[in-house]
DNA sequence: ATGACCTAACTTTTAGGA
């Protein structure tokens, strides 16, 4: 089973993009975030025309998340558990069976970015942080393979970051986002890509601003992180480039693994 | 030197992104 994920900065304005990428890169569950639209809005009809389901967790203007597959969804869980009164659209939750009749439960997910630091937008990227933690340990209970798949908006280590002096007062590379992100970690999952790839930085974004594309200045914020059933089943791990290149691109690239189930 | 983009919206300017 292909698992992507890609944030896509608008399914409106990428649509083009959207279907090419499925055409060619035949996912089976692609995870998408900043759709930027609400749920009724989502252009699913194109992506039916390619044999492709969608469920979403939109939002008028911002975030807004989405799965888009080739077998149905089951069980689908929109929200993190202890939301209170947070009604930003940033994560979704579905099961999927494998070709081989395994089950994997599979969420896409938009974690707030954070900046500046110093504000309630950092304590709230913590805060969502601390939830998404609680429910992770919550699915290792079930003993059940999982992947959770988004734009974590933090930068793991130093090494995925083209400049990290440029970038030390930003909230992705704060110790407290990496603390948090190295928590999940801690409690089993496996960083998907760093499992096939040691080089230094490769990256999944890359600002518009400042020609960072075609100086391959960018950030590796966009993870595929893997429970230890599914990490015994993952074969390989790769960004693929491609997407960015393109005209009117997304600033976000798809990072994709596979899992033999 | 500290510039440079992009998207959505009660749009002609702002908020949010990262």
């Amino acid at each position: 089973m292909k698992i992507a994920t890609w944030n896509v900065n608008s399914v409106k304005v990428r649509l083009p993009h959207l279907l090419d990428y499925l055409k060619s890169a035949q996912p089976d569950v692609l995870c998408l975030q900043e759709i930027k639209c609400l749920a009724d809005d989502f252009p699913q009809l194109e992506l039916q025309g390619l044999g492709y389901r969608v469920e979403a967790l939109g939002q008028r203007a911002y975030n807004g998340v989405a799965l888009v597959s080739k077998e149905p969804a089951r069980d689908i869980v929109c929200g993190l558990p202890e939301a209170g009164d947070d009604d930003q659209a940033r994560y979704i939750e579905a099961s999927f069976t494998g070709a081989a009749g395994g089950e994997v439960r599979v969420a896409s997910l938009y974690l707030p970015n954070g900046n500046p630091i110093g504000t309630d937008k950092f304590i709230y990227k913590l805060a969502w942080m601390e939830r998404l933690h609680g429910h992770a340990h919550a699915l290792l209970q079930r003993e059940i393979p999982f992947v959770l798949a988004g734009d974590y908006n933090v930068c793991p280590a130093d090494e995925d970051v083209y400049d990290p002096v440029a970038m030390r007062e930003d909230a992705l590379v704060q110790p407290e986002s990496r603390a948090r992100f190295r928590a999940l970690l801690y409690l089993g999952l496996t960083d998907s890509y760093r499992a096939f790839h040691r080089e230094s930085h490769r990256y999944t974004f890359w600002d518009y601003q400042a020609g960072r594309w075609n100086r391959d200045e960018g950030l590796r914020i966009d993870h595929l992180l893997l429970s230890p059933h599914a990490a015994d089943r993952v074969t390989a791990c790769e960004i693929d480039k491609s997407p960015r290149a393109k005209e009117r691109a997304s600033d976000h690239t798809p990072i994709w693994c596979e899992l033999a189930v």
